[in-house]
DNA sequence: GGAATAGTTAAGTATTGACTTATCTATTTG
DNA sequence: CAAATAGATAAGTCAATACTTAACTATTCC
């Protein structure tokens, strides 16, 4: 599947770094300069603006620039779509336990009546 | 953050693929085989298998080989992990919101007194 | 026992990812 | 206006990803 990437590859992508995590957990509190975002982080401006473009092109973050300060903040409605898609799978996967104790409740039934 | 992997980390990444989530969708409705897995897939199967070695080794899934059939299941647990990440961001950013609209409504309430 | 089945390993390639340093551009502020 | 501040762009490096084909190993079935 290299080079097809939906938003749900590239929200999942960009969640999977712990720099961008950091982040996002500094912004889910306010929002946030570029130099605020990069102060807990030992890395370089660059490499911190490079992770932002990832956090802005996933659609989990925005930001626009006022006089010479960038502020950022958190887009949650992104994080919205990739809970759903976990929900979904957790949602299928206790269904099928569901079943699964549904059937064994039968044969149990049926052992006491036959 | 290079080389130095949290589960967290893993666990994003691995999700961060379409094919591996379609393992996952096709996993959360119960054990399957390598063979089934791939089915869906186009690749190859070592391409399978080391989407499926990534799964195990972010704790999203496990397998065990029975005869000649490998027979995979889902890791809810983990799954489970990246959600509770996912809840406290949200929560985190909820509670601002809340008390952005408790300090509106202070306003608001001095208004009317003043 | 021989052919089909199910998976495994090895090794190679092309693309992305996560940085770096160096340089450059706007905006405040003293 | 000069210096500090905040961010931006370019270009390069090195490692990790996502595949591929080819060859190999156990099972199971006829």
């Amino acid at each position: 599947m290299l080079n097809q990437s939906t938003s749900l590859d590239l929200a999942f992508q960009a969640l999977a770094d712990p720099a961008r995590r950091a982040m996002l957990e500094r912004l889910s509190q306010g929002p946030a300069s570029v130099s605020e975002l990069a102060k807990p982080l030992q890395m370089s401006m660059p490499a911190v603006l490079q992770h932002l473009a990832v956090l802005e092109q996933a659609g989990l973050a925005s930001s626009r620039k006022t006089g010479r300060v960038r502020s950022c903040e958190l887009n949650a409605a992104r994080l919205e779509d990739v809970q759903k898609w976990l929900n979904a799978r957790r949602a299928e996967w206790e269904a099928r336990f569901d079943r699964l104790a549904a059937y064994l409740n039968t044969l149990d039934e049926g052992n006491k009546n036959g």
